[in-house]
DNA sequence: TTGAAAGCGCTAACAG
DNA sequence: CTGTTAGCGCTTTCAA
């Protein structure tokens, strides 16, 4: 039914070893003759190899897994960040023979189990906090993680230039003449991706002259809905705020859309700037100004870094934490503070 | 390093076939005593099963794999859809012990030739066109077609009552009072999902006694960009139409867009509905009217109909296609026509 | 209820 | 340049 080496190595004459080799492109060790004589049969025969069983021979299986946290039964996938992350590595590492295996993670010890259960040659964490990440223990593959200032020396982070997203942010509201600010962003703890936002954002609104007091934070969930309450609220709860710099787009929008919502307008009354530059930041009114990720060079990089240390074997390299150049988006929803 | 049933067998001085079947719950084989025996052991030791070595000696896999057509460079997982699909499908999978293998499909063959290769257990097929999935031919495993009206027998298609969405949207605007209206869509061939939607919209507008000649449609790549074009030129090029309903929500986003740009309004000049009820359609001004999908429904029916068949073998079973619900979301986007 | 033998298809390591 | 020998860890089949 299928065709295995053997059978090519029957008809070629050949050996099993022969043909292995040929068809995994340790051609210098055969002649070219005998190697143009398997491929013709391989691809007359029509040979696809059977990757468990090079994995099992192997002990390693060409496949890189994407692995993402999930709690209770929720669906991947939810960011589209995570999806163009995923995608996109899909792609880089098929062009390199290499397979995503995509799966959720439910408790941490699944990262260990699945690494072992699937001989894998390296791993991709996404979407997952810091904290756990500095308890994994896993020193067999390389493990690239993505959004991560973790300080675990076994992962290699992958980000973007978060602090400086945030610089920029603060400095456009700054220069605009806004002199009461605020952050909102998910709950956070340590320096992760909205510490780094926020410390960026801080630190160049004072330095623009901002009265610490006019710079001030509050923690929203990163969705449209719980930006549309914050919107709405935000007059009674904020009086002094004329300028929000939201740490995700969705969140961005929903506040718009609360603020238009409460009767007020963007960006007369508040003016609101996001992160991410994902699709819908242009199908506002006004189209949102953002910070843009440069989400291709990001995935890019973390697929090189992955194809890298999985060629030198998982040990040392340049095990540098990346981080990618961000910029600002001009759009239309930051403006001069109302007089 | 690594514990292997050899070890737990020997451990409790029992034959490897008794742990193999323990471990994969043909407990009826086996006495509850030699059961909790070995589980115990499996445990402390922190046996992990070896997929390969698995795949290999049973020829199946457990894996199922979402293959997705690429052209040219193009990243994976680009629609809202196909993200949902993948996302949803590896949640239910994994609650069944199935693993989700990602894959982007340059050619036609590597549908069969991945099916092979991995020992697959079964298949979903994503953004298929129908052309394509008529000309696979694989009896081995069951194979799942998103969104297809393939008539192929060897596949089971699972998509949205696309026909009467293109109802409800004609009905809505008939309804409203519109006499001209468009419909936008990609190019297609037959009967697939767009000519479904047209089909139905078409039939519900004549129904409500439109002009065969005021039901007209044309032909827009489905994206907001190619939206925008088609409405910054809709009044000079279809100057009878007062509502369009597109096929896609990024394509009405869109054309709305294109209307305003061009100096018209929404819906005071021209109605607009759209397609899917993507989270975005909420984001505009005003919100966007639109046919939704049932995706947790989608997804959940899709994944239901490929353990069922990967369960009974790939043989008979009620190989129906299954057409899911839609309903009519209603934001603002659409009003009377202009008197 | 349990076990022994055989092999899934491939590759590592070494020998020639 | 090519072949031989041994398995990888698991399941299937059949016997006890």
């Amino acid at each position: 039914m299928t065709t295995r080496l053997s059978d090519i190595a029957d008809e070629a004459g050949v050996s099993v070893m022969t043909v292995s080799n040929v068809m995994n492109g340790k051609r210098a060790r055969v002649s070219p003759a005998t190697i143009e004589k398997v491929l013709g049969i391989a691809a007359r025969l029509g040979y696809v190899p059977n990757i468990p069983a090079r994995s099992l021979a192997a002990n390693s299986s060409h496949i890189v897994a994407a692995l993402v946290p999930v709690g209770e039964n929720n669906s991947l996938l939810v960011s589209p960040h995570t999806v163009a992350v995923v995608g996109g590595m899909e792609t880089h590492l098929r062009h390199h023979g290499y397979h995503v295996l995509l799966r959720g993670i439910e408790h941490e010890d699944q990262v260990a189990q699945t690494i072992r259960g699937w001989s894998l040659d390296g791993v991709v964490l996404v979407e997952f906090p810091d904290e756990q990440i500095d308890r994994l223990r896993v020193d067999t593959v390389p493990l690239v993680a993505i959004d991560s200032y973790s300080a675990n020396p076994r992962t290699i982070g992958v980000r973007s230039d978060d602090h400086g997203g945030g610089r920029l942010a603060g400095r456009r509201l700054a220069d605009a003449g806004h002199r009461g600010v605020l952050f909102a962003g998910p709950p956070y703890q340590g320096m992760g991706v909205v510490g780094q936002r926020w410390a960026g954002f801080r630190e160049a609104c004072l330095e623009a002259g901002l009265d610490p007091g006019g710079v001030g934070s509050v923690e929203v969930l990163t969705s449209f809905e719980d930006g549309r309450r914050l919107g709405l609220r935000l007059r009674r709860d904020h009086p002094g705020v004329t300028a929000v710099f939201a740490t995700a787009d969705h969140l961005a929008v929903g506040i718009m859309a609360g603020i238009v919502e409460a009767g007020g307008s963007v960006p007369g009354d508040v003016s609101v700037i996001g992160f991410d530059d994902l699709d819908f930041a242009r199908y506002t009114t006004p189209g949102l100004t953002t910070i843009a990720q440069n989400m291709p060079a990001k995935v890019a990089e973390a697929s090189r870094i992955i194809l890298a240390e999985i060629e030198r074997g998982a040990g040392a390299g340049d095990r540098e934490p990346v981080a990618l150049d961000v910029h600002l988006v001009e759009r239309g929803s930051v403006g001069p503070p109302r007089a």
